[in-house]
DNA sequence: TTGAAAGCGTTACCAT
DNA sequence: ATGGTAACGCTTTCAA
């Protein structure tokens, strides 16, 4: 027989077996409240028999904080993204906030979705794979919830976010292609509308214009194996075939690799250089053994999670941007140059031109 | 300036500006609730002019069904997993359930972080890397809570689960490496105490011993890369070295792979075959052609959020254990044999003995 | 330090 | 169909 489904405990239950009043009950759980040694533990005493835990359902309904954080993750097949969430979800537990996830559609707006999530009057939001549309930015704004881009930029640049070095990131490997002695450079795209796919872009182009390079050929992939291996296709069969091609993460450039190795017989680097960015653990696999652009994942997520807690206990703080250093891994999918990689805790890193100074 | 931080609007703010009570705005927002078109129709317009939505706290509060769901995951490195947490985020939110997500550490217990998600009243729990302790799964059981495994079953088989047919995986394996003519099996464990892994091996043991075949030799790969590299290494440096390894997910089929052919010069399937478990992507990748027992991912999801609705609308329903049907994608890393294949769908795929008869 | 009482923003149950 | 009112379980005054 089951079926005794007994409502748990609350803190007027416990007050009752403790001889206290209700009040206490609270405050026995409430850190540096005001009560006596004795009575906290008369409360929690009765609260361990009864299994008592205070609802944080009501607590949030009185203090009109809910300790919820959103945050939206999608494309999680980029590995990057699932290693963010797991630190993210720790991290944010470790301050005493959870975490309610929800996974914006990659066409879709994701504005439905997140007002769903504020129903629950989130603390804050943490946006990975969306970028707000302006008018719920500013509806986000008037209510004080704060917002966080995380990986991303927004185009008004109202929101404060996270993010890599895209753009340095993009300019450095177009120098270390060039270096390498390339001539017919490629880009795989991601996502055209999402802000690191354009940041690299510009990097790198910016970064080959500025070399004497032509312009790039130019692909999309849209951050997906499947595209990018239909990119990697076209980009392939033409003509004038690059010789060197960075694509926007390291998903695309497996399938850049898969493809010129499988399909079109090439040999990487020797026909082929390829470089990809976020430098995920598939990025060290002797297969690809990929060149790459390394974010500082954990890095980000601290800050990411350090500037959420300040923006939320600091109602007025500035809009702020913080962009965290990364670097570039050299491994063996793409030419290496002469000169200008350093050795770096056992791994070849690309020295930046600006450091040679 | 900002710090406007103006409240959000109540139900009150919008029966005042609607001229109507509050309880009429709260039947407004109530399907089915008995009210007139007419003063329906002030009172969302009234509510859209405040920019006003039901407070979900508050809701749940009164209704005693937060309609959240807890759901607990870890190993995001594992594709099948993201792939997963994806679709019960889509499937959970089409059904009007938030998902607060939690990811404990593999070593230790999942305890402490199961009772703060419980402190939400959360209305089940879809746990798909952890087992519960038994004391916590009977506070659940008391208070009325579901509780769903997802991919795993619990030892004292006392909660509902979703899997796939992990034992019988695990003999087809034997079954068509027998069938390709190996004689020398291995298999690489991941998380020993995982039903998953036990299950796979008990089937994959199973199998062999039934076929006449000596036990397999063993290692562990704590269904992680590194992990399995190194216990690739183990067993390719043997004096019998395997000529056939299943492994008990895809990541450390790669892993093997990696290692046989980079630091072992092996060639596959002529010098080892290798088997994998979920056909995620990077099965499909040609590198890998891995053959893989395919878990049929969508169904098991869509099993899971259905299970979980009926648990939470039939307090009495009785424990149930849905096991879905899979089936061994044949590719190019083990040797197929001669005959026992089927094409199925553009694809080839073991048809197991039992389906013979 | 303690208890009583007033909310928090809803839904649900009454009457009307 | 509608409005008044009592919860829901907690935190936070305010007196004592």
């Amino acid at each position: 027989m089951s079926g005794e489904r007994k409502r748990p405990a609350t803190a007027t239950d416990v007050a009752r077996r403790a001889g206290v009043s209700q009040s206490a009950v609270s405050r026995a759980f409430t850190a540096g409240a005001s009560i006596s040694e004795e009575t906290r533990a008369r409360v929690l005493e009765a609260a361990r028999a009864l299994g008592y835990r205070p609802n944080a359902i009501a607590r949030a309904m009185i203090t009109r904080r809910s300790r919820i954080i959103g945050v939206a993750m999608a494309n999680l097949h980029n590995l990057f993204y699932p290693d963010a969430l797991e630190a993210l979800s720790r991290g944010l537990r470790a301050r005493g906030y959870q975490l309610l996830l929800f996974t914006p559609e990659a066409g879709r707006s994701a504005d439905p979705l997140l007002r769903e999530v504020l129903d629950w009057r989130v603390d804050g939001l943490i946006l990975a794979s969306t970028t707000l549309s302006s008018a719920l930015a500013e509806e986000c704004r008037a209510a004080g919830i704060p917002v966080l881009l995380f990986n991303r930029t927004a185009r008004g640049a109202e929101v404060s976010s996270v993010t890599g070095e895209n753009q340095r990131g993009g300019r450095l490997i177009a120098e270390f292609l060039a270096a390498g002695g390339h001539r017919r450079c490629a880009f795989m795209a991601g996502i055209e509308n999402s802000s690191t796919s354009r940041d690299r872009e510009r990097g790198f182009a910016g970064g080959l214009a500025e070399l004497g390079h032509p312009a790039p050929l130019r692909e999309v992939g849209l951050y997906r194996f499947d595209a990018a291996a239909a990119a990697a296709r076209r980009l392939l069969a033409r003509e004038d075939r690059p010789d060197a091609v960075f694509c926007a993460n390291d998903l695309m450039a497996t399938a850049m690799m898969e493809v010129a190795r499988h399909e079109f017989g090439l040999r990487i680097p020797r026909d082929l250089s390829v470089v990809g960015f976020d430098d995920t653990p598939v990025a060290r696999w002797p297969s690809f053994s990929l060149t790459s652009f390394a974010q500082p994942l954990m890095p980000m997520v601290e800050a990411a999670i350090g500037l959420m807690t300040e923006l939320i206990e600091t109602p007025d703080a500035p809009v702020r941007h913080v962009v965290l250093r990364g670097e570039l891994m050299v491994r063996g999918s793409a030419r290496v140059p002469a000169e200008g990689c350093v050795s770096r805790e056992g791994a070849l890193v690309w020295r930046a031109a600006e450091e040679l100074a």
